[in-house]
DNA sequence: AATTCGTGGTA
DNA sequence: TTACCAAGAAT
């Protein structure tokens, strides 16, 4: 067959199934019980993110939605917040515009069908056949950064993956090496071999099951494989995030626009370098506001550019309506006390606006459920324009 | 094809 | 501190 190598013995499926046998993971919790609901929504938290920061949401988030039908049926705000600190928030939304899908058009059972999954919102090609293959045993590759690392080392595929060149190569590969049987193990296992064997940095090659045939390694060429994305320079911007109080102390937050950065999640305003925070106030929540004090300013990375915010505390100019009526459905007036910690988890807020208002307001808001350490913060909230630490204060950016 | 989407860990 | 990057998909 296509994976055995003579010099080797047995297959490179066969060898890897039974080091996965003895040395594969077999607790994560999408394991026990391994239905295609659980496989779905892990597979999803699991892009571009790693085992150990999906578990407690992927363990919260299945305590509040056991199911397609309870997903389906539950407000976004709802599905957003629980998965507020994740990242990647369209893979949110994506997720529950498919579990209507599977809710409404497949009776709420995930099709065994990879182009049907596949058109599902938020499924691509290679987690549909990993759905499909660890769900039902389907026999369908997939070809995520593990085995991109995997294979690329293995068969000293040169070029970076990113490119369709070197991602068709690869996988043409993947799909050769694919076992007749046992296909749910065996796309845990070449995933679990990428994950703690074949990792990016110090591969422990002395312990892998393939190691006899891996070109790269023979060849000591292991630090090539695979090639890197080409390095570009990340663009730094700067903003300014609007706190704005009430006569009551409340905070005004807004939900963000559907598409673009944090996505659909309520936040603090944030003014783009450049633009009014008072105009964008005025015009986008019907509110005047008296700037108090400039806070001090804190960054935030994201992939591909770097943030620097700084805060800007203002209270509001109460004019003749009443706030019931200026209230607009994409606002919200956040009462915050020392103990609303909770609360907030209870609304999908961007990592860094939650960190901040933590720290301002002296608040253990956690994003998951193990406790974690609270942020020493010495003022009390209040709205007398106290002086909170922010994080870290930053130099001045050159340039 | 190249961009745009987060966040936290690691060296 | 900075750079890299970890179970990708959508546009």
């Amino acid at each position: 067959m296509s994976g055995r190598n003579p010099a080797v013995g047995a297959s490179f499926a066969d060898r890897l199934l039974a080091w996965f046998d003895v040395h594969g993971r077999s607790n994560l919790p999408w394991q026990t019980p391994r239905s295609a609901y659980r496989v779905w929504l892990s597979e999803v938290m699991l892009q571009q993110t790693q085992v150990a920061t999906v578990i407690p949401y992927f363990e919260r988030f299945i305590a509040r939605f056991p199911d397609f039908a309870s997903l389906a049926a539950a407000d976004i705000d709802e599905v957003l917040a629980l998965w507020a600190g994740l990242g990647y928030y369209a893979r949110c939304r994506n997720l529950h515009a498919a579990a209507k899908q599977v809710a409404s058009v497949y009776r709420g059972e995930m099709p065994n069908d990879l182009e049907a999954v596949q058109a599902l919102p938020g499924v691509g090609r290679s987690t549909a056949a990993a759905i499909l293959a660890q769900a039902y045993g389907a026999r369908h590759a997939i070809l995520d950064g593990n085995v991109k690392r995997v294979l690329a080392r293995h068969a000293a595929i040169a070029g970076w993956p990113g490119t369709p060149k070197v991602a068709d190569r690869l996988w043409a590969i993947s799909e050769q090496k694919l076992p007749m049987t046992r296909l749910a193990d065996y796309t845990q296992a070449i995933m679990d071999l990428g994950a703690t064997l074949c990792t990016a940095r110090a591969p422990a090659c002395e312990r892998c099951p393939v190691a006899a045939d891996c070109i790269a390694h023979r060849e000591a060429r292991i630090g090539e494989f695979p090639s890197s994305k080409p390095a570009k320079a990340r663009p730094y911007r700067r903003a300014t995030l609007l706190v704005v109080e009430n006569e009551q102390g409340a905070i005004l937050i807004e939900r963000r626009p559907p598409t673009g950065i944090w996505g659909g999640l309520w936040s603090l305003p944030v003014a783009a370098e450049g633009e009014s925070a008072d105009e964008l106030l005025r015009q986008r929540h019907g509110i005047r506001i008296e700037p108090i004090d400039t806070l001090p300013a804190f960054r935030h990375a994201f992939t591909h550019f770097e943030l620097e915010l700084t805060p800007l505390l203002c209270t509001l100019i109460d004019d003749d309506a009443p706030t019931e009526v200026r209230e607009r459905p994409d606002q919200r007036w956040l009462t915050i006390s020392a103990r609303s910690g909770d609360a907030l988890a209870g609304i999908g807020l961007p990592a860094p606006v939650l960190g901040f208002l933590s720290r301002r307001y002296a608040l253990n808001a956690t994003n998951d459920t193990s406790t974690s350490d609270p942020c020493p913060a010495p003022s009390t909230a209040s709205s007398s324009g106290s002086k909170p630490k922010a994080s870290r204060v930053r130099r001045s950016p050159a340039r």
